[in-house]
DNA sequence: AGATTTCTGAAAAATTCTCTTCTAGAGGAA
DNA sequence: TTCCTCTAGAAGAGAATTTTTCAGAAATCT
């Protein structure tokens, strides 16, 4: 047998032949690795959500005698980690030196997610989520080059919450045509990191003289867009590479989706479901075709 | 009761008034702790040379309930060992109260960042890395409904980084058409995480019959995609809020881009320079910084 | 030394755990 | 649709663990 993998490698080995139950189970032993596998069998099942047997039976495909064999190799697993000094936690990435990419890159993104949120202002944030959830007002997003992607990203998402919601093209060309879709009181919702882009600051003027409220989101140094901007997060892009990072970024996106979310559930809710429909149906009109 | 000590803690305290039996066997269980106190009472008795009332009685001295009782702490004990540091982190935003949807996210992300990275395998970061720094592979992205903006970001960065990136329309119409381009020894990198799409597992099939390597991004739950992948990353995406948070995806995405573009940095450089020129020939974007 | 108390482990009882079997049901194929 | 295969959980049998009981051994005290 394959005696030296651990569990947590046979685990991941197989992951993909394990069927809809025994997934689940794996995620639960993997997330609290290795200690939410060491009760009995009967409560590492119902932490998992799933019976018994579904436990027996995967801890005899992963190449196990049973689940007792499966529980003496994890403690044997767990000794050898705390018997070994070197195996230390202040990696990322365990299984890489803490030199690998991977390991460098998390800490840069710790970092940026300190330093970010430690100055982020919650009442600026409170006040964009009002401004989201207000359907008195159009919503429009725009990104640039490298920011396109996160502008997306919150458009797909803003369009299930609300209706009103634009996603303006990126190709600058086109931008005059949306400003004139917009009215007093619209949000106008701005993605621009460096290298900001000019026509971008164009934009905001023209929205700016139309009344449009600003939501900026842009890098720790600020784009010049944020002179015109109602509203503006600024989160620390740095990272180990020649680009900048902006999971910080879609960190905040995705918190402001869930605020907006919350605060209109009762619409978001039945949008959603009407979406599911909607789904429903074009799956059916696809069986056809 | 004192909830609050730890089992070593009760053991220490009252070591002086066990008795030789229990002496032996706290001694065995400080010995290799706490890995030596979990497995059964049988075993605990027979490692100690004691016999098993021993160890029922002395848990209950120790002032547990019984045994499993005194099991269950070690294994709390362990898991908060384990758990690590960076996460506890009292508040993130520290304007803002704790239960602010900005420090709930924040919570999540960091135990999605944890988790992920703790179970990723750098062999697989290094092999794909490695995939995609191939020149002879042309590499062909796709995303999902959601996935979509990720699929967007990490070919508007590998486009420069290299010759030969295509992304696939999210129209799953029109993907036998990128099929047809695809030619042995190609890298498909795919995003999907749930709800899967159907479509994506006829493609990647289709892709597999031509000998295409698949590079999955997907969730913890993982894409049905996964059996057809070459490599496959999965990631956490559990966030308080109706959707899931790509924040690690975008991480892991951010990271093998760093990663790829320093592996072949001298043709990324050369290609980056290039780009300027023809910025600046095109006057879209004007340097601020 | 003898009496008393405390301790210890064998054995049995009670409980819990583990595995096997079986059926309902989901999902896919014809 | 209808059939088939695969999956997942309920139920129960069997095995283990844990606890209790109890009697002998050891330690302590008078």
């Amino acid at each position: 047998m394959r005696q030296d993998l651990t569990v947590a490698e046979r685990i991941r080995g197989r992951f993909d032949r394990l069927t809809r139950a025994e997934r689940q189970l794996a995620n639960t032993m993997l997330a609290n690795y290795p200690v939410s596998g060491l009760g009995s069998i009967t409560a590492v099942a119902e932490t998992s959500g799933v019976s018994t047997p579904t436990v027996a039976r995967m801890a005899k495909k992963l190449g196990f005698v049973g689940f007792p064999d499966l529980q003496a190799n994890l403690r044997a697993e767990l000794q050898a980690t705390i018997s070994n000094p070197i195996a230390k936690h202040d990696r990322w990435a365990e299984n890489a030196p803490d030199t690998h990419i991977l390991n460098r890159f998390a800490d840069a993104v710790m970092e940026n997610m300190r330093q970010t949120l430690g100055q982020i202002n919650p009442d600026v944030f409170n006040a964009v989520t009002a401004l989201l959830s207000d359907r008195g007002r159009s919503v429009h997003v725009v990104g640039g080059r490298i920011t396109r992607s996160l502008a997306d990203y919150f458009f797909t998402h803003m369009q299930v919450i609300r209706s009103g919601v634009t996603l303006i093209a990126s190709n600058s060309n086109t931008w005059p045509h949306y400003v004139l879709n917009m009215k007093a009181g619209d949000v106008l919702v701005v993605f621009d990191i460096r290298r900001y882009e000019h026509d971008m600051l164009r934009l905001a003027e023209m929205a700016g003289s139309k009344d449009v409220k600003l939501v900026l989101f842009t890098d720790q140094w600020g784009s010049p867009t944020a002179k015109h901007a109602t509203h503006s997060f600024h989160s620390r892009i740095e990272a180990p590479s020649a680009w900048d990072s902006s999971v910080v970024i879609l960190f905040i996106v995705e918190s402001l989706i869930a605020a907006v979310q919350t605060a209109t559930w009762e619409e978001t809710r039945d949008r959603m479901r009407a979406l599911e429909v909607l789904f429903d149906q074009t799956k059916l009109f696809r069986k056809f075709v």
